[in-house]
DNA sequence: CTCACTGCAAACATTTTGCACCGTT
DNA sequence: AACGGTGCAAAATGTTTGCAGTGAG
């Protein structure tokens, strides 16, 4: 299903680039602003399939982050965010535990913490019947 | 800026009937299909109109999950939520640990844990200086 | 009479897709 | 020539808004 680079376009480089370079974690059209200033006539459906093909190679991050918008992330270490209420900033943040003390968080903790979410990811039930009769077919 | 509720309207009573009857933890839409079948005009602009409405009031709770479409739950409590990468179903989760083991889970735990999120909410440092400055003024 | 609330349609924001063309192999 | 990749425009998706009308207080 999904597709195999080929090629490093230039395209495709400099996203990639762009992303790396900055700790922010970027929304679609923000990466596409980044660009821009270096390849002025990107489309946005190329950053926009880019960034699909590039998280689809483990080559980047897309966050699972709450907000309209889907952000991505170059750092593909294991590690959280925290996202700030009113200007929806997200930053990184490397702990273990629930309690946000125990964080490692590098500079940003003049954060005012007001809340967490923990949010587990899986196989539901249901899901899980269905993959391991496909599998035993 | 968030709006008194004056009436309970028939529209926004079954919108908090139909949230509050199911455990699932329906979008919008599905919870307009739900509505439609007691109010079979009710526009969904309504039910988004009453979701934020209720949400404001604190009534019911706007999930900050990820996914692009937002999710409402009736339970208010504090609790966190699993959410099944195949199928998109999110259940509720009793947790104060990132170890999915020390969950009290009800009968959910069928889930195959795959990973997790912990997301921190909070104010960063720019928007509280913003915050601290307009409290002093 | 007022005003919160409604349904409807249009607007909006974000993301995806169809298509013709282009460049590498 | 094949085919992955691109730009552009259109479509699709999810949500919000403008507006005229309605009904409870």
């Amino acid at each position: 299903m999904q597709k195999q680079i080929r090629r490093l376009t230039r395209q495709r480089q400099v996203i990639l680039e762009e992303l790396k370079k900055t700790r922010s974690h970027p929304t679609a059209d923000e990466l596409y602003e980044m660009v821009r200033r270096r390849i002025p006539n990107i489309s946005l459906a190329t950053v926009y399939r880019n960034l699909e093909i590039l998280s689809g190679c483990g080559l980047i991050k897309k966050l699972e982050t709450a907000g309209s918008q889907k952000r991505f992330d170059a750092n593909i270490e294991n590690h959280q965010h925290i996202r700030c209420v009113k200007c929806g900033r997200v930053d990184d943040l490397y702990c273990d535990s629930v309690n946000p003390l125990d964080c490692v968080a590098g500079e940003n903790f003049d954060y005012e913490i007001i809340d967490y979410r923990l949010e587990f990811i899986g196989l539901c039930p249901e899901c899980r019947l269905k993959q391991k009769n496909k599998k035993s077919s």
